[in-house]
DNA sequence: AACTCGGGGCC
DNA sequence: GGCCCAGAGTT
């Protein structure tokens, strides 16, 4: 006789549905009325940057900017500067881009094609069926790092995934759709993988699905491989580009270069990272030689420029 | 395939 | 101090 959990729709799926609709937590893009464009923003923002951390700058954001056209008419200084302190403010710039193109290609509405999607910058293979589940209901293949570690233990016994996505996983994640709540499931999964099969400390009592875990019944096996671990953060280049940027958010003209070089203490290195803030066109430098967040704004500052009735 | 890219929460 | 985070783009 087979196993019965030979199957993961019923040993795995069903049992994490059950869980999420009792135990998701109530993120404020999971509100009925939320527009693709919110989805959009908050997938965005969640990009490496916890759920905790995004929801209330979610909430500025989309007040500010309620649809993508009203973000395609800003400046993208302006952007990068409700963006704050979330961090890759390139994911700023992005999705300013991304307003753009579905303000002048789309008609101002966020697409639902694949190719549409991976098309904007910033968008990549999960970003792309996050959308597509999230904003559209749409079955999809959503692989985030939740979904990943989620289908490595349960299904593979191992614990954690590989560096990047394989193909295996793609196909493991599909058959995980085939039944009649696939969106869902993939909230449900990511959920389950942030709050119950965490990375650290999984909370294995009162899992739901602890009985058909392999990597519970294989005895939680060690890793097989190490995973790269990310340079230290003080006094990385890392570091200098967020100082950078802090100073240029936080005024309101240009900055002198030497008022940047006297606040790192590295001369060589903060000049490497203005260099490379202006090579990803984060800033610009004026023609007198100072630094600003790089605008798109024409002409007059944003006073001048208002609509004259 | 390996690098780079913020910043903070948590241990 | 290290680890992790609803990844993506570049080389």
């Amino acid at each position: 006789m087979r196993n019965t959990f030979a199957d993961p729709r019923s040993s795995l799926v069903e049992p994490v549905l059950s869980w999420f609709d009792d135990a998701c937590r109530p993120l404020p893009w999971r509100s009925p009325d939320v527009t693709p464009w919110g989805i959009l923003v908050s997938e965005f923002m969640c990009q490496q940057t916890q759920v905790d951390r995004v929801i209330p700058r979610w909430h500025l954001w989309l007040d500010r900017w309620p649809s993508p056209a009203d973000l395609a008419g800003a400046d993208v200084a302006d952007a990068i500067r409700l963006w704050d302190r979330l961090g890759y403010p390139r994911r700023a710039k992005w999705l300013h881009e991304s307003a753009v193109i579905i303000r002048d290609e789309h008609g101002g509405q966020v697409p639902t094609a694949t190719e549409s999607l991976r098309a904007l910058p910033g968008v990549g293979e999960y970003t792309a069926a996050a959308v597509q589940a999230f904003a559209f209901g749409l079955p999809s293949v959503v692989l985030d790092t939740n979904v990943r570690r989620v289908i490595a233990r349960t299904l593979n016994g191992q614990a954690q995934p590989r560096s990047h996505v394989t193909n295996a996983e793609r196909a493991q994640a599909a058959a995980l759709l085939e039944h009649d709540r696939p969106a869902e499931w993939s909230a449900a999964v990511m959920e389950f993988g942030a709050l119950i099969c965490r990375a650290a400390q999984p909370a294995c009592d009162g899992c739901p699905v602890a009985r058909m875990c392999r990597w519970r019944t294989d005895g939680y096996p060690a890793p097989e491989f190490e995973i790269r671990r990310q340079a230290a953060f003080a006094g990385s280049d890392r570091q200098a580009r967020g100082r950078i940027m802090s100073l240029l958010r936080a005024a309101d003209g240009p900055i002198t270069p030497s008022a940047i070089e006297s606040a790192w203490h590295d001369a060589p290195q903060i000049a490497r990272a203005l260099d490379g803030l202006v090579k990803d066109a984060l800033i610009e430098q004026t023609p007198p030689g100072d630094f600003r967040l790089r605008s798109t704004a024409e002409g007059q500052p944003a006073q001048s420029a208002q609509i004259d009735h």
